[in-house]
DNA sequence: ATATGTTGTGAGACCGGTCTCTTTATATCA
DNA sequence: TGATATAAAGAGACCGGTCTCACAACATAT
């Protein structure tokens, strides 16, 4: 059995008619599943197929129909739960209605965002969901909606491209958790996020170029300023992008003459760091420090003590993005939207109640 | 501007032809960058395409090449961290030789997995690595072949079909754990899987149609024998599918009246979810009952104490596969293989010594 | 001068489906 | 019975690339 021995040219709606003895257009009808057949040639055709193991070839299907069933994602990295949880929901809201997804990761990059985006668009993607890596160089995604591709963003917004987006409530959600650290006594509050930045520190809340990050930061901000607390942007870093400079920031944080008593996560794989840089740093949560993560990963539940977070219902995000997209490639005519899904604060044992 | 209003036919070659006043022929040798066009002409071909906003329609080159750079993966489980990790290896090893990665979801239920590697091979996909649900129902493997299209099972093998395979050392490995459990005093040990199962409990090993679980009970009980141990498959459960059903697993093992001092998870969920069990019962780890789990997961790391466990190396798995499969798709001449990636125990908290 | 080779370009078939248009066979009605 | 409607099947263009082949123009060899 030489079973892959040679390329083996496969078996078309041409040798599925000439076995059953119809016309090319007969058997593709039959096949294809449309226009209109008799029930003698309707057997006639599906007995010689499934002789000849015949398969649909769906790139030919997709060129001349203009479809090809499939929807692009672009994502910053799939193995961040994040990311993962998303696909996932996506996934099912396309398998359910018929559709594919191809999935490619940017790294956070720009150039690798457009280069992935090119490369689907060249696969001729039925849509594209995409969360940008950033806010302010949008070309490609113009180019998108110039081709002609349904466009959906995920998990930031950008106003200018007058696209549909899914996100969270990230200004609320930082609100509630910042709330519920001052009204636990705490007064000096560290925001710790693991996008790139130059300095790591921040002196302009308007250059953060991820609006998810930019909204927390501002509800962090506002809640900090509405208590009267000064100069809230002190504690805001970013750069926490692995263990390495995780410990570093976490470390000079701490290190402040007034060190933060209670540390705000920007995500899951922020806060799994920072949980062990204080770790290594012989630090107890929430006697030493108190801290909230976004997400609610795996790890947030069996640490000691369990992590409070903000439930961020990723993949019901993922799954109204999906649903969305497919709504626009199948025309269903709707405004254009910024949908927001709304995030709770799951309160576990990682704050301490400070002061009197 | 009404970007997306119209489907907008999109720029073809003959419209850059057209529009660079030279033929179809000429420009899709400068668009497709083959054959030999003079300097001049090649300049004016890529400023229409330029003007124009040319993207190439990759389902067009496709059919007539006959190769879609798309490689299929059918994984069980997306969320699973084991999964994802090794889709990243597989992307990456895929980015670096040109390709791309499409990924379906098999809920590890093998009618999924069947339509899913349907669906591939009719997207034409150069070539596809599965992770086959069932090793005892290959009939659509065997499809797979005889389509030509390339294919390398995932972290199973199933050595009657005479294909490349990528897995972890599973027998060793669970040797080396089960070695481990019995150095430390333990005479009772337990393998909890999520395997899907009837009864819950377990007689004849050779019915366990997941290789790599299989061969990890087949260590397991080899250690057990070689001990001297009593009825090795006592202890050995399936169907811990879920938190409820692992509770449950979890109740019955540990109320029988000899009850296991030691358990063995077969994977990072699975051991989460006895984490969670022993954790709700008020047992401590490992003072009340100790835990080993495959798989380097994030939480594992972060608990107290820190789980010991089997490190697979997943990710160095999934690019293994990629390049072999890729190697496979450019007809790199080589022997059928399957590839075993070597393990390590990682010694951290949760085992106890016991006796004396 | 003619034969031979090389290089650059154009014409058109082809990949495997879909789909429109035409033709043929059968049913319905006056 | 002939006219008309309708259902079923066939012929062939088309999607947007690739690629083979033919051919023209010019260079080199004989």
């Amino acid at each position: 059995m030489e079973d892959s021995a040679h390329p083996k040219r496969s078996v078309t709606v041409a040798d599925v008619a000439k076995a059953a003895k119809v016309s090319k257009a007969t058997a593709a009808r039959v096949l294809g599943g449309y226009g209109v057949v008799s029930a003698k040639i309707t057997d006639q055709v599906m007995a010689a197929a499934a002789a000849l193991e015949y398969r649909p070839n769906e790139l030919a299907r997709s060129m001349s129909t203009g479809r090809s069933g499939i929807i692009g994602v672009v994502v910053g990295d799939i193995e961040n739960a994040f990311f993962s949880l998303a696909v996932r929901g996506i996934s099912d809201a396309a398998r359910l209605a018929g559709f594919n997804v191809i999935i490619a990761n940017s790294g956070e990059e720009l150039d690798a965002e457009r280069s992935a985006v090119d490369l689907l668009i060249g696969k001729r993607v039925d849509g594209l969901i995409v969360t940008p890596a950033r806010c302010d160089s949008i070309d490609h995604l113009h180019h998108i909606r110039r081709a002609g591709v349904p466009l959906v963003l995920f998990d930031r917004a950008i106003p200018e491209l007058d696209v549909d987006a899914v996100t969270g409530d990230d200004r609320d959600a930082a609100i509630a958790a910042t709330r519920h650290l001052i009204g636990q006594g705490h007064r000096r509050l560290a925001y710790v996020s693991a996008m790139d930045a130059e300095g790591g520190g921040l002196t302009d809340i308007g250059r953060i170029s991820n609006s998810a990050v930019r909204e927390r930061v501002e509800g962090f901000v506002s809640v900090l300023t509405e208590a009267g607390l000064p100069n809230p942007l002190h504690y805001v870093r970013l750069g926490a992008t692995d263990q390495h400079q995780t410990d570093g920031v976490i470390k000079r944080l701490l290190s402040d003459s007034a060190a933060p008593t209670a540390l705000l996560a920007s995500d899951s794989l922020v806060g799994l760091r920072i949980f062990k840089s204080l770790q290594s740093l012989g630090l107890s949560i929430p006697k030493d420090v108190s801290m909230i993560s976004f997400l609610d990963a795996d790890w947030t539940s069996v640490t000691v003590p369990p992590i409070t977070i903000v439930d961020q219902r990723v993949y019901e995000m993922g799954k109204l993005a999906g649903e969305r997209l497919i709504a626009r490639i199948e025309r269903t005519p709707l405004a254009v939207e910024r949908l927001r899904v709304s995030t709770s604060l799951v309160l576990r044992g990682s704050v301490a109640t400070i002061g009197r």
